[in-house]
DNA sequence: CCTCTTAAACTTTTT
DNA sequence: GTTTAAGAGG
C-alpha cells in the first residue's frame, strides 16, 4: 500500500495525526475513536517514509495489543517486515533489554522475574525474620507500598532519609517499611530477580547510570509510540524521556477519560502534562466516535462530565441513534444473572448475533460465579478472562519453579518452592538451616547447598545426602541447558525430578485434572520451540527465553479458543475491547464504586471513568443491572443502586424492573439453597412448617466430616504385597487395641522399613490407616 | 517429617 | 463460600 492510500482511508483528524512526524506529538482518542487505527496506520506511514521496522518501539499496554497491532500493520505494509517490529508492553520489552545490559546494574543475564506471589513470599520470609508482627504488616500491603515507591522512582536510600515518609508510616503504625524495603530489594539481589516494577526502576537506573548504553538504544529507536498514555506511571514517563530525549520523535495516544490504573501507580497527570514536558508538543484530537450509537455516546459523555479534571473535548457519533440505555434491577445476584441471560437469548435472537457479541462486564473477579452458573445451566457458551492465568496453577508453577531454578539457581523463591516437591524428605527445618546459614554468609540458597560444610550447614548425614541429591539432580540440568533446546530439557526435567511419578500416581478427577495441566504445558513448550525454530532458523532456544516469555504472560494471551462465547471479564480488563451488547452487572454501592476507592474524591472519579469505560464498550445496547441484595462471604448482604446511575443523563436511561423483582419474589427463591431462607426469616420459627421440613435433608450433607473421611479411606493405597516387616511383628489379620480408635482388625500392611503402615479396621472408628511407626497400640489377638 | 483437620482471612482493579 | 495458614497427631 503506498503513503497516499493510506492517508485516504483515514479521517481528517486522524490522518493529521499521522502525517505528523517532525516533533513530540499527543493524540487524545476518544473512546472508539479509532486510536488503534492511528497507531498501526502511523507505523506503516513511517516504515513507508523510510523508517526499518526495528528502529520503530511501539509500547502497548498487553502482549495481546501488541500481537495484534503487529498483525494489522504486517496487513498494511508486509508481514516480513512488520516481523521485526519492536511492540510490546513496556515490561516484556525493557525485560528483554535488561537481560542484555544487566552486568550494567550488577544483575546476571540470566535474571528471574518474581510474581506477585514470589514477592509476597519474599516480603513475608523478611517479615519474618525482622520479628515483626505479621498481622500489622501484611505481605500484600507492604509490597503495594514498595510497588507505589518504586514506581515513583524511590530507592530505599531515598525513603528512609524522607521524613514525611517515616511520619506516615508511623502513624500507619508501620514504622519499619522502609528497613523492609531496603531488606527486599537486597535479597532480590542475592537471588537475582527483579520483580515487576524492577523491570523499570532498573532500566531507568540503566539509562541513568550508564549514558552510553542509554544513548546507544535512544538512537536505535528512532521513533517511539506509546499507547494507553493515561496509564503510564512515572518511571514509564522518564524511561519514554530517556529514550526520546535527543530526537524528541514521540506519538503518544491515550485517553484522559479513560485513566484507570492508578492502584498500579498509573498517574493521569502524565498525560495532562505531556504538554510541559515535550516542549512544542502537536495535540491532535480525535472525538468522532465509530463504534457506538448515539445514544450510548451521550450517555457516557454525560457521566464523564461530572469529572472535574480533563482534557475538552466533545466526542461524537454520527452512527445510528440507537437504543435508551436500560437499568434491570432484580432481587438478588441469581436473578441479575437470570435476566441477563434471558436478555442475551433474547437479543441474539432479534438481532441473529453469535455468542461472542456479547459481554459481561463487572467491577470485582468475585462476582462473575452467580453468572458462570446461570450460563451452565442454561448451556450458554462462556468465557472467563481474569482469575488466575493457566501458569499461576500450582502444578504448572512447580515445574516452572524447576525451570527458574536451573536457569537461575540463586532463584530463592523457586528453590523453597521445590526443595521438597516431590516430597524428599527435606522440611522446614532443614529449610530454615540453609536460610539461616545464608543470611550469615550473604549468600544465596543455592550457593549453601553447592558447599554445606563451608557454611556450616548444621544437618545430619542423612539430610546432608539428600540435599546432595537434589543438589546433583538440578546440577545435571544446569550443564545441560547450554545444549539442550527447552523440550527436551523439560521433557528429561519432569522425568528425573519425579514430577510425573508425583503427578500420574493418582486417578482423582484433580489427579486426571494436573495430568492434562501437565500435558497441556508440554504442548505449550513444545510449540514455543517449534515456533521459535522456524523463526530463527537453526537457533538454539534456551530456557531463559521461555522463561522469559511465560513471566509475563496474562491470560489474555493464552487465548487460542476462536469458538463464539459470551465473554465474562472485569472492567479493567475489557479496556480496548468492543461488542455489539454489553452488560455492565453489579451497579452497586459497596460494589461499583469500589468502597476501597469511595472515600476521596480522586479514588471517586477513577471509579467513574472505570464506568465510561465500561458503557464505550458498547456498540448497539447496553445493559446496565444492579441486585437488591447478593451473596458476599457467605451471607447475605443488601445492597442500593450505584451513585452513578444518576450520574447518566435521565433521557438516555431507561430504568426497568421494578415491578419485575416483587413479582418473581415468590417463586424465584425455590432453586435457592435452603440457606436462603434462613436469612430471609429472623428465626427458624418463622419459616413455614413444611418449609421446616424441608430444610432437614439439604442440610444433612453438609453437617459432619463424615462422609468426607469414608470418601478418603477408601481409596486403595498400593498394589504392593503386604509382607511381614522384620522389625514389627503385627500380621494381617491380627487384632489390635488402639488408643483412640479402640478394638480392630489389621486388613492390610504396606510398606517396608520405618514406613511400613496398616490399614484397619476399627469396631467403631472405621477403617484407619495407621503408620506404625507412631501408632500407639497394642496387640490383642 | 508428613498429612489431615481446623481456624482465619478474604475481595478491588493487574503488568 | 472459598482458599490458605497454623496445629495436632501419626
Amino acid at each position: 500500500m503506498t503513503r497516499e492510500e493510506l492517508l485516504q482511508q483515514l479521517n481528517e483528524s486522524q490522518k493529521a495525526a499521522v502525517e505528523y512526524i517532525d516533533g513530540p506529538s499527543l493524540v487524545i482518542a476518544g473512546a472508539g475513536s479509532g486510536k488503534t487505527r492511528v497507531l498501526t496506520y502511523k507505523i506503516a506511514y513511517l516504515m513507508q517514509m523510510g523508517l526499518k521496522p526495528w528502529s520503530i518501539l511501539a509500547l502497548t499496554f498487553t502482549n495481546k495489543a501488541a500481537r495484534e497491532m503487529k498483525e494489522r500493520v504486517g496487513q498494511l505494509v508486509s508481514h516480513e517486515e512488520a516481523r521485526y517490529l519492536n511492540m510490546g508492553t513496556f515490561h516484556s520489552v525493557f525485560s528483554r533489554i535488561l537481560r542484555v545490559e544487566a552486568g550494567y546494574i550488577g544483575y546476571d543475564n540470566n535474571f528471574t522475574i518474581y510474581d506477585e506471589t514470589d514477592s509476597r513470599s519474599l516480603l513475608k520470609t523478611i517479615i519474618k525474620e525482622m520479628a515483626l508482627d505479621e498481622k500489622v504488616y501484611k505481605a500484600a500491603n507492604v509490597h503495594s507500598k514498595i510497588s507505589m515507591a518504586k514506581n515513583h522512582l524511590i530507592s530505599p536510600e531515598e525513603y528512609l532519609a524522607d521524613g514525611e515518609v517515616g511520619e506516615r508510616d508511623k502513624r500507619a503504625r508501620m514504622p519499619e517499611l522502609g528497613k523492609i524495603y531496603a531488606a527486599y530489594v537486597n535479597r532480590c539481589r542475592r537471588a537475582n530477580a527483579m520483580d515487576f516494577d524492577d523491570l523499570l526502576v532498573y532500566t531507568y537506573i540503566l539509562f541513568r547510570e550508564h549514558d552510553d548504553v542509554r544513548k546507544k538504544w535512544a538512537s536505535h529507536f528512532e521513533y517511539v509510540l506509546v499507547d494507553e498514555y493515561q496509564d503510564t506511571n512515572y518511571a514509564q514517563q522518564l524511561i519514554v524521556l530517556q529514550l526520546t530525549k535527543e530526537g524528541q520523535r514521540i506519538c503518544a495516544v491515550g485517553d484522559d477519560s479513560q485513566s484507570i490504573y492508578s492502584f498500579r501507580g498509573a498517574n493521569i497527570d502524565n498525560i495532562l502534562d505531556f504538554q510541559s514536558k515535550f516542549q512544542d508538543t502537536k495535540l491532535f484530537k480525535l472525538e468522532q466516535n465509530y463504534r457506538s450509537t448515539q445514544r450510548i455516546v451521550q450517555a457516557a459523555n454525560s457521566l464523564i462530565k461530572k469529572n472535574s479534571r480533563q482534557i475538552p473535548k466533545e466526542v461524537f457519533s454520527e452512527n445510528a441513534e440507537g437504543e435508551k440505555l436500560v437499568l434491570k434491577s432484580a432481587y438478588s445476584d441469581k436473578e441479575e444473572a437470570l435476566i441477563v441471560c434471558r436478555e442475551i437469548k433474547n437479543i441474539k435472537r432479534k438481532d441473529s448475533a453469535e455468542w461472542s457479541d456479547f459481554a459481561i462486564l463487572y467491577r470485582t473477579n468475585s462476582q462473575s460465579r452467580s453468572f458462570e452458573e446461570e450460563m451452565r445451566k442454561q448451556n450458554i457458551p462462556y468465557r472467563i478472562y481474569g482469575g488466575l492465568s493457566f501458569y499461576q496453577r500450582k502444578e504448572i508453577k512447580d515445574i516452572i519453579a524447576y525451570f527458574r531454578l536451573v536457569s537461575n539457581p540463586d532463584d530463592e523463591e523457586a528453590f523453597k518452592r521445590i526443595i521438597n516437591y516431590p516430597a524428599r524428605g527435606i522440611g522446614q527445618t532443614t529449610l530454615g538451616k540453609i536460610a539461616m546459614a545464608a543470611r550469615e554468609h550473604s549468600v544465596s540458597f543455592w550457593e549453601v547447598l553447592r558447599e554445606p560444610v563451608h557454611y556450616g550447614l548444621n544437618v545430619n548425614k542423612g539430610t546432608l545426602t539428600k540435599l546432595d541429591k537434589f543438589r546433583v539432580l538440578i546440577q545435571k540440568f544446569i550443564e545441560e541447558m547450554p545444549v539442550t533446546d527447552v523440550y527436551q530439557l523439560g521433557q528429561a526435567l519432569i522425568k528425573e525430578s519425579g514430577i510425573s511419578t508425583d503427578i500420574y500416581s493418582e486417578s482423582s478427577p484433580e489427579a486426571i485434572s494436573r495430568q492434562e495441566n501437565l500435558e497441556e504445558f508440554m504442548g505449550s513448550l513444545q510449540d514455543f520451540v517449534e515456533e521459535r525454530k522456524e523463526e530463527d532458523r537453526g537457533y538454539q532456544i534456551y530456557l531463559p527465553d521461555f522463561l522469559q516469555e511465560v513471566s509475563l504472560l496474562t491470560d489474555q494471551d493464552s487465548d487460542d479458543d476462536t469458538s463464539s462465547k459470551v465473554v465474562l471479564m472485569t472492567v479493567h480488563a475489557a479496556k480496548g475491547l468492543e461488542f455489539p451488547t454489553v452488560f455492565v452487572v453489579g451497579l452497586e454501592e459497596n460494589i461499583f464504586p469500589s468502597p476501597m476507592s469511595s472515600d476521596t474524591i480522586r479514588g471517586l472519579e477513577e471509579e467513574r471513568r472505570l464506568l465510561y469505560v465500561a458503557i464505550t464498550r458498547a456498540e448497539k445496547h447496553c445493559i446496565l443491572t444492579c441486585a437488591k441484595n447478593r451473596w458476599r462471604y457467605g451471607k447475605v448482604e443488601f445492597d442500593t443502586p450505584s451513585r452513578f446511575i444518576k450520574d447518566i443523563d435521565d433521557s438516555l436511561l431507561n430504568i426497568e424492573g421494578e415491578d419485575a423483582s416483587s413479582a418473581s419474589h415468590g417463586y424465584h427463591y425455590e432453586n435457592d439453597s435452603p440457606r436462603h431462607y434462613q436469612s430471609s426469616f429472623r428465626k427458624d420459627n418463622d419459616l413455614p412448617e413444611y418449609m421446616r421440613n424441608i430444610r432437614q435433608p439439604g442440610r444433612f450433607p453438609q453437617i459432619g466430616g463424615n462422609f468426607k473421611k469414608v470418601k478418603t479411606v477408601d481409596r486403595p493405597t498400593s498394589t504392593s504385597v503386604s509382607s511381614a516387616s522384620d522389625s514389627i511383628d503385627l500380621h494381617v489379620g491380627n487384632v489390635i487395641e488402639h488408643q483412640r480408635f479402640g478394638i480392630g482388625k489389621v486388613v492390610e500392611l504396606v510398606g517396608t522399613g520405618e514406613n511400613i503402615k496398616a490399614t484397619v479396621e476399627f469396631k467403631n472408628s472405621g477403617k484407619k490407616q495407621l503408620l506404625l511407626k507412631f501408632a500407639k497400640y497394642t496387640i490383642v489377638g
